[in-house]
RNA sequence: GACUUGGUAGCUCAGCUGGAUAGAGCAACUGCCUUCUAAGCAGUAGGUCACAGGUUCGAAUCCUGUCCAGGUCACCA
């Protein structure tokens, strides 16, 4: 697209060069022409005759007359200001030229470091991860494809007082049992002792609460909560089987999150322990307690004085000394830019943490690291349920990611069976197709939601495979596909002389790709993609439903349809790439 | 209360720096498989863009105010 407009915009810039010398616009607006009229561009001509002070009719006609000049033009119209362009076959035959390699050359590139996952190794992920997994995925895979160089990396919280109560409940409950032993996943295991332990510590609750405490509080009374606090103090002060017991529950722990990092295609070339973190966080809170920057208040607790900034008095350290959960990000950060003397670091948390992004990033400033500047939230929103309210694990809502994704899986093996395609394939494909159509639907329905946003999600629906989903995608994919399987000529660029509407369209849509790209690496949101991926997707459907191809009898036609399938095959297996959608063989 | 994000069709969402009669999908209804995969295509119907002012040739978009919803404001993570 762009060199249209670049050549346009030489034209026009003649045009007033010769007509109105003295003032000459800096840039020319320009959209796709409205179905309603005639044409491909349009040129936003208001701004202009304000500009050179003439009614915008007027002046439309003569920049419409003086373009017709150009070889790009076919045809003009103007109406009530706006100038409607018809593209000539040699514009279409340059956009052609200039997209068939999708190669983009940016400058500016930058070493990014993009944190993401962040599970906590108590019990197994939920549908938050998800979200936070596709899209830090795909943020890390437009900016590669942009050109950045970019550092894929993990946080495992793996220490802390929720391992505790999942290993106090293991102690109470566990009788030497094992995920093996009992045929469970690892981080399902671990996760089924702190249910255990969640469900015990409400019922020693009850009497304290009966008595007005809060539930906080009542459960901070309970014998069972106290063993998991001794356990942390153990933990902390390095006692042999404390330490023990959480590296069995932890490796348990890895080993479940990591089969289902494999299956949902996440990977991450660098993984940080909070464990081996937290404690540098304290070395830095005395640093800046020495030089000032910190205070320490009446009963020992440090923390720092943002008021000035608008917030809070922000506690960096508890009186009894330990640390809490701002210390060791302290300590991450600088560990990070210590690892990769990057030129951003960009995490991917929740919209939730606003807060905490915002203090540690002015912490770093008032300790005058010179990276604080560099550090960056990639906030979103919320995955809600149906009734709006927030996904909960406990009330038997499949929140659990592997639950959400056997659910979808198995949705999509019944539709393929339902569709009546099943009979032609083997047993081991309509597995593969399932797992991938049933991915593929689930994270197109999280990343399609503008990043920032709350989404409200139904299982439900995003297994339904008709209509505005991955699967609709992954389909015209393979329809491509197949459709190129059975071509054994040449691709060729040629175009044909004659140009049917919906190749014009697709011509169109094709040429913005990298355009879109850039804006999705600039806005770090991959909707856009989604939704880009989405349209192309629907306007190959028309152009094939409306069109023939290898049937076509004009042999300069053919060929050059070929040509386009293959294009958009190309555009859609890198966009679904990018995205992580999975990209099934058959469908 | 303060800060912050949002409010567009019955539902889920687009609508980029202000531009033409506000767009998709789902759900509802109609057609189209002897033709490159019908998980598709074509069509009908569905709107006071939360509300009220303002800015201007022009506002869903920008400004102000009001209402509603989510999030945050811990010596939790």
């Amino acid at each position: 697209m762009e060199s249209i407009y670049r050549l346009l915009k030489a034209v026009l810039i003649e045009f007033f060069k010769t007509n109105y010398s003295e003032c000459i616009p800096s840039d020319f607006i320009f959209q796709s022409t409205n179905k309603e009229h005639q044409g491909h561009i349009t040129l936003m001509v208001f701004p202009l005759a304000k500009l050179v002070k003439k009614s915008p009719d007027d002046l439309a006609n003569a920049i419409g007359i003086y373009l017709m000049s150009s070889d790009l033009i076919l045809g003009q119209q103007v109406i009530k200001g706006f100038l409607n362009l018809r593209l000539s076959p040699k514009a279409f035959q340059l956009l052609i030229q200039d997209n068939s390699d999708l190669k983009i050359e940016s400058k500016d590139l930058k070493k990014i470091v993009l944190e993401y996952c962040g599970p906590n190794t108590n019990k197994p992920i939920h549908i938050g991860h998800l979200r936070n997994m596709f899209l830090g995925y795909a943020v890390a895979a437009i900016l590669k494809e942009v050109g950045h160089d970019v550092h894929k990396v993990n946080i495992f919280n793996d220490r802390g007082i929720a391992i505790c109560k999942s290993m106090v409940g293991y102690m109470e409950y566990g009788n030497q049992t094992t995920p093996e032993s009992e045929g469970i996943k690892g981080d399902f295991f671990v996760g089924k002792f702190y249910v255990l332990f969640s469900t015990e510590c409400s019922r020693q609750a009850q009497p304290f609460i009966a008595q007005g405490m809060k539930k906080e509080e009542a459960e901070a009374q309970t014998a069972i909560f106290q063993k998991a606090n001794d356990l942390l103090i153990k933990w902390e002060n390095g006692d042999i089987e404390a330490i023990a017991l959480w590296n069995l529950m932890n490796g348990w722990f890895y080993d479940g999150v990591r089969k289902t990092y494999a299956r949902l295609g996440i990977d991450s070339e660098k993984d940080y322990y909070e464990s081996q973190e937290y404690k540098k966080g304290k070395d830095i809170v005395e640093i800046g307690y020495q030089s000032g920057v910190f205070q320490k208040d009446e009963t020992g607790a440090i923390y720092i004085d943002l008021t000035d900034k608008g917030l809070d008095k922000k506690f960096l350290q508890r009186s009894n000394g330990t640390s809490l959960y701002i210390t060791q990000d302290m300590a991450l950060v600088k560990q990070r830019f210590d690892d990769y003397r990057m030129d951003k670091m960009i995490y991917v948390v929740g919209d939730e943490q606003n807060y905490h992004f915002k203090v540690l990033k002015y912490i770093m400033e008032a300790m005058q690291e010179p990276f604080s500047k560099d550090i960056y939230h990639l906030s979103y929103g919320l995955v809600l349920g149906k009734d709006g309210s927030k996904f909960k694990s406990r009330e038997g809502t499949p929140a659990d990611a592997d639950m959400i994704l056997d659910a979808v899986v198995e949705e999509a093996k019944s539709q393929t069976l339902e569709s009546g395609k099943a009979e032609q394939f083997l047993e081991k494909e309509l597995k593969e197709i399932a797992e991938s159509v049933g991915l593929g639907a689930l994270k197109f329905a999280l990343l399609k939601v503008t990043a920032t946003k709350n989404i409200v999600f139904d299982p439900k629906e995003a297994v339904d495979l008709n209509g505005d989903t991955g699967s609709f995608i992954q389909y015209t994919y393979v329809r491509t596909k197949s459709l190129l399987s059975r071509w054994e000529g040449k691709l060729n660029a040629q175009m044909a002389t004659e140009l049917a509407a919906e190749e014009e369209d697709l011509i169109l849509h094709l040429s913005s790709f990298k355009s879109c790209l850039l804006r999705c690496a600039e806005a770090l949101d991959p909707a856009e993609l989604a939704l880009y991926t989405l349209n192309l997707a629907k306007i190959y459907n028309r152009f094939y439903a409306q069109v023939s191809v290898l049937k076509e009898e004009n042999i300069e036609k053919r060929n050059f349809r070929v040509f386009l399938t293959n294009l958009t095959n190309q555009v859609l297996s890198k966009s679904l790439t990018i995205l992580g959608v999975p990209l099934p063989e058959k469908m």
